[in-house]
DNA sequence: CTGAGCACCTGAGGGC
DNA sequence: TGCCCTCAGGTGCTCA
């Protein structure tokens, strides 16, 4: 479900209310999911206050004082939404976060894709239980010099390679089709043929449709919602996602669809023609 | 090392 | 109504 711009909206939400309440428990009604819930760690989150709630790629870093951070990673399915304290739980609501105030951060996800962890982030703020994450596209370090010179004799297509999070972080499969049209390139040519001027282009778009994104409160396909279930936004702006058959709206060319690892890519043969 | 394929899990929607 | 198929916004494993 959801990718840098959806989770960002979400982390927005959650930092204008979170900071300064107090854990009082958890409640944990199933433990699967891609890894199991740590349930001795959170119930050790209780009596701590949160500080902040951040964002690292696509994980919700939730701080508490004390140094413990939570980590919620949504996954495809995964939502999380304030609710009361005690409104009974859905099938797929697999944790709560009781909170000071009455209130509870409820976490849902039906494909148990998500995931949950408690860890300890280093001097810097880091949590190296993340693993090898590349810059934030938003950053400054994340420039057309950095992609021109990671991507040499690369030739994996380029929609996988700005889909890896090794190279960019927190563009998905939507994201990956809409900014590679806004771009003109075709998601299927092997990235180390990119000049550095169409480097330049590609992160430079990358940057601006996730903006744009967040602006709008990100995507709603079928199940992202904000904290408050109001919904996204940004469905309106998709140039290719999921238009299989329909127009371009540029050139007017049926859009065509191809699989490229496994996930459904979206282009304008006209438009994107290499 | 790279890239490809598939597994993880449940639900929604289409065709019959 | 029901069955069966395909597909779904992510990641991480195995294999060649």
């Amino acid at each position: 479900m959801p990718e840098l711009p959806e989770v960002e909206t979400v982390v927005a939400a959650l930092r204008a209310h979170l900071p300064g309440k107090r854990v009082t428990g958890v409640a944990v009604r199933c433990e699967k999911l891609r890894r199991p819930i740590p349930v001795k760690a959170l119930q050790n989150l209780a009596d701590k206050t949160i500080s902040e709630v951040r964002r690292r790629a696509k994980y919700l870093l939730i701080d508490l004082n004390d140094g413990p951070t939570l980590v919620i990673h949504l996954g495809m399915t995964g939502t999380l939404r304030l609710a009361a304290n005690g409104e009974s739980a859905g099938r797929h609501d697999h944790l709560d976060l009781q909170l000071d105030n009455g209130e509870c951060l409820r976490f849902r996800d039906p494909r148990k894709f998500g995931l949950v962890m408690v860890v300890k982030p280093n001097e810097q703020g880091e949590i190296k239980e993340l693993g090898e994450l590349a810059p934030e596209p938003l950053n400054k370090d994340f420039t057309a010099d950095y992609f021109y010179h990671l991507s040499r004799k690369r030739t994996t297509p380029v929609k996988n390679f700005i889909m890896d999070q090794r190279r960019v972080v927190g563009v998905g499969n939507i994201y990956a089709s809409e900014t590679l049209f806004r771009a003109r390139i075709r998601p299927t040519i092997a990235v180390g043929k990119l000049g550095k001027k169409r480097c330049r282009q590609l992160v430079n778009v990358i940057k601006e449709v996730l903006t744009e994104a967040i602006a709008t409160g990100g995507t709603t396909i079928s199940d992202f919602y904000g904290v408050d279930g109001s919904e996204g936004a940004f469905a309106r702006e998709l140039q290719v996602y999921g238009r299989t058959g329909k127009p371009c709206v540029a050139c007017h060319q049926p859009i065509e669809k191809l699989t490229l690892g496994g996930r459904s890519t979206f282009y304008c043969p006209q438009c994107q023609k290499k």
